[in-house]
DNA sequence: GGCCTTAATGCAACAGAGTTGCGTGCAAGC
DNA sequence: GCTTGCACGCAACTCTGTTGCATTAAGGCC
């Protein structure tokens, strides 16, 4: 929400060559200065709040970005979308693996994890993309072992 | 649905000490038969069209078989839960890797398929469990190239 | 077998995430 | 500035799954 996160979304939706509107600006800033993924809720809290911009707004500007790659989203087991701001990798495909906390809920992009490719399907199948996410504890919620 | 799988359901569902009702039979004979992971609505279909049970029942039964380890979900994008018969690894935790058709939506098991669980986290991070998702078109899906 | 206890079922109402339809507003091209 | 059509806002809707509560039936006991 500062300044900067505000006009590097700016660029970022003026490179796409659409429309380049208030919304679009503000929630891909919300995902830039967000340091883990966003629900559709997160984000329209504070869209809606100090903005005024509407839920349906959101989502359907969430979708946009994904679908221009200013964003990914990824899929919980809560059945709730959680998006992100795509990181430096730019356009490239969503490779890299996810983290996803079992206490908070927490879902962070391990950018630096991929999976294997090389999986051995049954015959006739086509592999597209891998997805690995790890679940477990964040910083966070792993329980203070100093005394124990 | 053969005499067969009802067999063997009522003898898994037996095997738990609780109460052995024809809906948790039937629900997990349906399971059993299928050759691929199920969502509720496929299961409700079949369990409320022959036998009359009640969408909510199928839920409960559902979530039932899987804290039972009868059964295992698997979470989708499209924010359907799907659920397999447990394989003959018994009650051993859910461990494989799973194909999800990109066209069809069809889940299957991938039994052989286990993920790397020596992955990186970032420091005091924790982790409890790898999922692998394999994406892409199974032999159904699959454009036919015979002839291109 | 019949009786009792309590877990499981059926039904209706509810909840949350996301979608659709449509009239209005505003970005961008001229 | 004026026009055009994409995007927005709002309301109504769909879909998946959940909860409350009265009723049914599994299984232990005699
Ligand atoms: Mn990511
Ligand atoms: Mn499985
Ligand atoms: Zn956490
Ligand atoms: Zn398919």
């Amino acid at each position: 929400m500062t300044p900067t996160f505000h006009d590097r979304a700016e660029s970022l939706v003026q490179r796409t060559g659409a429309r380049v509107t208030r919304q679009r600006i503000e929630v891909l800033a919300i995902l830039l200065s967000a340091r883990r993924a966003l629900t559709h809720h997160e984000v329209e809290d504070r869209a809606n709040r100090s903005l005024g911009i509407d839920r349906v707004t959101v989502y359907r500007v969430l979708e946009w970005l994904t679908a221009h790659e200013l964003a990914h989203k990824i899929a919980g087991e809560d059945r709730v979308w959680r998006f992100n701001a795509a990181g430096d990798e730019g356009g490239r495909s969503h490779a890299h693996a996810h983290f996803k906390c079992n206490d908070c809920g927490d879902v962070i992009c391990l950018d630096e994890v991929r999976a294997a490719r090389d999986i051995r399907l049954p015959s006739g199948y086509r592999s597209q993309a891998v997805e690995l996410t790890v679940k477990g504890l964040c910083a966070e919620c792993v329980p203070a072992r100093k005394h124990s």
